[in-house]
DNA sequence: TAAAATACGACCATATAAGTCCTAATTTTA
DNA sequence: TAAAATTAGGACTTATATGGTCGTATTTTA
C-alpha cells in the first residue's frame, strides 16, 4: 500500500523526458521505452491515456509520436494519476471512497475524520507537484 | 493504491474500541469482531501482531483477552501500520523502497526527490496521528 | 476435564497490477 | 501503391497482494 503504480512511474518518467526536450519536440513511445528500459506495450498504453486526456498530443503514422500539449508547469501529478488510474485512487479510507452507507459504525465513527484530513493534505500535495519540479 | 488495508482498518477499529473502555479493561477478539461485523480470524491475527509488538497485552485461557498496554495517546498510527504490514509500506516510490541500485536513471533522476519529500510529509502525519484523535 | 480464549501456520479465493500479444488504422516515403 | 513506422486499443496471461478461512495447538479457569 501507499505506492505509486508502475504505470504512474512510467508516466512520470515519460513526461519528464519530454519536458527536457525542446518545445514541440516529437517523441515516440518506443524511443522512451528503450531509453529507460520499460516495457513498450505498457508505456504505449500509458501514453495513449495521457493523450486521450489531452496532456500530450499524438501524431499517427510514420514519424509520428507525441508532443507535450502544455507547459510542464501545468502538468500536475494529481492530474496524471487521475488520467491513468481508473478508480478513485487516493482514498485512504474505503468508506469514503466507495460505500459510506455500508459502514459498520456509521454515525458514531470517529476514525474517519482524522484520516480524511490526512487525505486532503495528500491530495493537495499531489496537486501542487508538477512535472517542472522533476526536470 | 493509496488505501489503508483492511487489516489496518480493523486494527484501528479495535484499538479505538479498547481506548473507549476503562483502563485495564479486557476485551476479546470475538467480542470486537461481533460488534463491528468483521471477520473473527482476521481480526484475531491482527490483534496477535499488535500484541507481539507490545501495543496490547494478551491474556490466554478462559476469560482471557487483550488490554491496551499504554495510553492511547502513545499509540501512533504509524506504529500500528508498521506492526501489521510486513513490507515497508508507506513508500510511494519503489526505487527508494527496495532497489535503488536497479534504478534505470540512477544518478540523473530528478523524479525521486520531490516524491521523497512528499513521502516524508506523509510519514510525519501518520506519526503525529494517535488513537486519541479517533475516540 | 471441559470450555473459552489466544497462537499460529497453512491454505484458498479473489482482486489488482504488470506485462504480453494481436490486429487495426494512420501517415509518410520510396 | 506498397512497405514501413507509428499510434490505438482490445484480449489475454501471469504475478503478486489482499482478504478471508481452516485446523490444530496451547493456555487458563472453573
Amino acid at each position: 500500500m501507499f505506492q505509486l503504480s508502475k504505470k504512474i512511474e512510467y508516466a512520470l518518467i515519460a513526461l519528464r523526458h519530454m519536458a527536457m526536450g525542446h518545445a514541440g519536440q516529437i517523441f515516440t513511445a518506443k524511443e522512451i521505452a528503450d531509453k529507460y528500459h520499460i516495457p513498450y506495450d505498457l508505456l504505449a498504453k500509458v501514453m495513449q491515456k495521457l493523450a486521450k486526456k489531452g496532456y500530450i498530443t499524438s501524431y499517427q503514422g510514420l514519424h509520428g509520436g507525441y508532443t507535450l500539449t502544455r507547459n510542464p508547469s501545468e502538468l500536475k501529478v494529481s492530474a496524471i494519476i487521475n488520467a491513468i488510474e481508473e478508480k478513485q485512487t487516493v482514498a485512504i479510507i474505503q468508506c469514503e471512497a466507495e460505500s459510506p452507507e455500508n459502514c459498520i459504525i456509521h454515525s458514531t465513527c470517529t476514525i474517519k475524520n482524522p484520516l480524511v484530513r490526512l487525505q486532503t493534505t495528500i491530495n493537495k500535495m499531489f496537486d501542487e507537484l508538477t512535472i517542472t519540479e522533476m526536470v
